[in-house]
DNA sequence: CGGGGCTCCTGGTAGC
DNA sequence: TGCTACCAGGAGCCCC
């Protein structure tokens, strides 16, 4: 389950239900699921028995898990179908399970399932508390570190669109399809107005944007449409009924009334008001 | 080098 | 009903 808030939630179910526990077994089902993860399946296992889950940190969409001796941690990216559920040992395993770690205190398993397999999990090494992969990634907009003069002279700096950029991860971690297409409308910007043409206080009024968006999106558990984007524990969030443009194609803006258009943005869609976020010429 | 496009997968649904 | 085409919350990698 993608963006930010999704993630997010997923993280607090974390927290809640897995830390402090010590690792027994680790199981890979698919070795898909831990390509990146180099040495292969048999060192994560081993790297992780015997480890306790010690806190559930996340940047953007991705999360992590330090392990005890606080050097490493267990990494997780969803992609586009992952889940990580906390359910019963006993319980019958999903379709699409990948990996399922046990624990030596005999409670629910962690489960990661992914039908299109384009999440992935590894250990790697810390570094300044950031998993060494993902230190080329920037902040996500709710971090303390977010620096948002510099997230403006870097947008300004390109040359691009402004979703493109939005889904940049190494100049704003987090966003994706939905909250890009929520936060340029609420913005009033189409989406592909170049980033060389934003002003500071459009810049600024963007940044509120995005922020007011995933941030209301979190209140309410994030956003799915199906079974396939729900918390640790298999419920989903229901953000989806308050989504402006995605996914409203011919529905009328609830700002002009303008019907919401659809047009094809990078092998996927990008959803808006005519009216309300004009094509730069 | 930065930017844009392709690709890795599985499955649901719309349309013929 | 059965086929095909298209669509899906991502991002790494390759090529120009």
């Amino acid at each position: 389950m993608p963006e930010l808030p999704e993630v997010e939630v997923v993280r607090r179910g974390l927290r809640q239900w897995v830390i402090g526990r010590e690792i027994d077994s680790t199981e890979v089902l698919h070795p898909r699921a831990i390509r990146r993860h180099l040495p292969g399946a048999l060192e994560l296992a081993a790297r992780l028995r015997g480890r306790t889950l010690v806190s559930a940190e996340r940047r953007g969409k991705y999360l992590w898990l330090p392990l005890s001796g606080d050097e490493d941690a267990l990494m997780a990216h969803l992609g586009m179908s992952g889940q990580l559920l906390v359910v019963e040992r006993d319980a019958p395993l999903e379709k699409h399970l990948r990996v399922r770690i046990r624990f030596r205190d005999g409670g629910p398993d962690l489960r990661f399932v992914d039908q299109r397999t384009f999440g992935h999990i590894m250990v790697s090494p810390l570094v300044a508390g950031v998993p060494e992969p993902i230190t080329h990634i920037a902040p996500d907009p709710f971090e303390e570190a977010f620096d948002d003069a510099r997230f403006a002279a870097g947008l300004r700096g390109k040359r691009t669109e402004i979703k493109r950029a939005l889904l940049d991860q190494s100049l704003i971690s987090g966003v994706g399809n939905i909250y890009a297409d929520e936060a340029l409308w609420l913005a009033r910007l189409h989406w592909a107005r170049p980033t060389n043409t934003l002003t500071r206080p459009k810049i600024t009024e963007l940044l509120a944007a995005v922020r007011q968006v995933m941030g209301a999106a979190l209140l309410q558990g994030g956003t799915s449409f199906d079974s396939l984007y729900v918390n640790v524990n298999g419920e989903s969030g229901y953000f989806d009924r308050s989504l402006e443009v995605y996914g409203r194609q011919d529905q009328p803006c609830s700002r002009c009334g303008t019907p919401i258009r659809r047009e094809p943005f990078m092998n996927r869609s990008s959803y808006f008001c005519p009216r309300c976020q004009r094509r730069p010429r």
